[in-house]
DNA sequence: CAATAGATCATCT
DNA sequence: GATGATCTATTGC
């Protein structure tokens, strides 16, 4: 079962903004989908908690192409983290995405977090959703458009209420209230800001 | 229940 | 050489 990928000009546009819009639509990649219902925005040069705040290296160059790619990077030696890439080319504006809700390919995610029992413990963290999707660095720099990881709107459009929140897990610029989430969502991830 | 330790390495100073 | 957009297991109350 596969889904219509939304088009570039849905993430042409500012990072908050896109953070917010992405709550409530579709992540697939492969057999395992999700719904998105908690994200952060992180804005670029003027935010001293994002990649991109010290400018152009190896590591952040696709948070300087255009929209609508994924930005996957390495973090705590361990863990790997999504983003997706906001803002015109040039601007490095974009998303990370800090949970899902699974839909579709729930045994494949069970599979590979076999010490799991809930699944709403299969993928409420960044960490957790890029293990339970099956995304790695290889990913880094895909078009979100095109697949085969890929973005697209549900096929029924359900009404939620958006919370806000300060950043989790970053130490500047963690008052910042730049955190999306589904409300009443079970599958937002607990951990706490510092 | 809350707090903390440990795992483990790419990136940047 | 230190740090980090994390997670899990374990310890302590």
């Amino acid at each position: 079962m596969s889904c219509s990928p939304l088009p570039r000009s849905f993430y042409n546009r500012h990072a908050i903004e896109l953070a917010r819009s992405l709550l409530g639509k579709i992540l697939e990649h492969g057999p395992a989908a999700g719904r998105i219902v908690e994200t952060e925005a992180y804005l670029g040069l003027s935010d001293a908690a994002a990649h991109a705040s010290r400018g152009r290296t190896a590591r952040t160059e696709v948070l300087f192409g255009p929209p609508g790619h994924a930005y996957v990077y390495f973090i705590y030696g361990m863990y790997e983290c999504l983003n997706i890439v906001a803002e015109p080319e040039g601007s490095p504006g974009c998303v990370l995405i800090r949970a899902v809700e699974p839909l579709r390919g729930i045994e494949e995610m069970r599979r590979r977090r076999r010490a799991i029992q809930r699944v709403e413990d299969l993928a409420n963290g960044p960490g957790k959703l890029t293990l339970a999707l099956g995304i790695t660095r290889r990913l880094n720099g895909a078009d979100v458009t095109r697949g085969p990881l890929i973005v697209c709107a549900p096929e029924r459009d359900e009404p939620f209420e958006i919370a806000v929140s300060p950043r989790i897990g970053i130490t500047k610029n963690a008052d910042w209230p730049l955190r999306f989430y589904i409300a009443k969502s079970r599958f937002v991830s607990m951990r706490k800001p510092r």
